[in-house]
DNA sequence: GTCTATAAATCGATAGAC
DNA sequence: GTCTATCGATTTATAGAC
């Protein structure tokens, strides 16, 4: 008997789903370009012209897993910027949550996201939304944590673009890490923020 | 009237050196396997034919610039170990000169060593060399520092496998930013190694 | 929905003229 | 020493069978 329209809603959610998480795995480890189609139907575990189906192009995948990353990345800088506390408590907060992220699978996200942004291999499009959501997004709004910070004397008296420089470099050179070294032991928050803190 | 074997062999090494620097930012901007060998050949202002004519391959030139960045970094440890000082100040002297590395050109050193190290679309024969000769033998030449800073007290008591990892993870992200944005402001040496000192 | 076979394009690498 | 023309292999993307 044949399937559901549901059913098959289900199957196709769960393909697209198991394509993005191979994709993922795939991009991280071999970067955009150097990924083949292949690569990420071997991943997943079915074959390169289901991918098709599924996806219009391979750049269409990597569009697709750069905005996921995106949306994670802009959540978490508006959570912590609702929490509660002071500017220092509320960078910990975001601090310990990407720890956390980058722990898990969210290593491979970030360098992702490293990818579109390094690379003059990236389609321009890609490029664009970098600029409007990301990382700049991201490192505008720990600026103004940064700048309450200095002002409550939390935080270090120094420019404060060179802070959140200096605080970004360390997360994505984590990130990296994470990738290079298989159990590389990750530091806490509080380790971190050693980097923003003033001496007390 | 004919060259000279000397004028000959002069015009050899511009051309081989004129390759390699191209083919230097082509490959950090890039990607080893986005870069073609013709954009290399734009780069550097001549037919990619004649690139073939002084590289065997395209991971010819890879490989060349990969071993001259694991000299150039595999020197500033030894020198630093020979420094005069307490160890903290070796590291000091260290990072400052890696600093000084990364504010010029060798930026793109950087990137090309953890293009190396992260992606596996490099050739096995790359890695071995890695494994041999550098990031690991970096890191592992800085754990005697920072072992014995934290004898001396200068340095934080903790696992000093997580304070290796922490202190390169924040080198390599600086090389990673200074590369994103044009012009990114870098730290000095004190700023970087605050991750690093015990409190005073 | 899924697979295999195939078309079309790209790029690394070589050969040969100048 | 340098360039242009070309081969051969790989890969993206599509078409059609099941």
């Amino acid at each position: 008997m044949p399937r559901t329209e549901e059913q098959n809603q289900q199957i196709r959610d769960e393909r697209r789903e198991q394509i993005l998480q191979a994709a993922l795995k795939v991009f991280a480890r071999k970067g955009m370009a150097a990924a083949k189609i292949s690569d990420i139907a071997a991943e997943a575990g079915l074959s390169h012209g289901l991918v098709y189906h599924y996806f219009k192009s391979k750049e269409d995948i990597f569009v697709t897993l750069v905005k996921k990353a995106l949306q994670g990345s802009s959540l978490v800088v508006q959570y912590a910027q609702q929490q509660e506390g002071s500017p220092l408590q509320k960078l910990r907060w975001m601090t310990h949550m990407i720890l956390q992220h980058i722990a898990g699978e969210g290593a491979y996200l970030f360098l992702i996201m490293m990818q579109a942004f390094t690379s003059d291999a990236i389609p321009e499009e890609v490029k664009q939304m970098m600029d409007d959501g990301l990382a700049f997004s991201a490192i505008k709004a720990t600026l103004p944590l940064i700048k309450a910070g200095q002002q409550t004397g939390e935080i270090l008296q120094d420019d404060p673009e060179k802070l959140a420089v200096l605080y970004y470099s360390l997360i994505q050179g984590l990130a990296i890490s994470k990738i290079q070294w298989k159990n590389c032991p990750l530091p806490d928050a509080d380790m971190v923020l050693r980097l923003l803190k003033a001496k007390g």
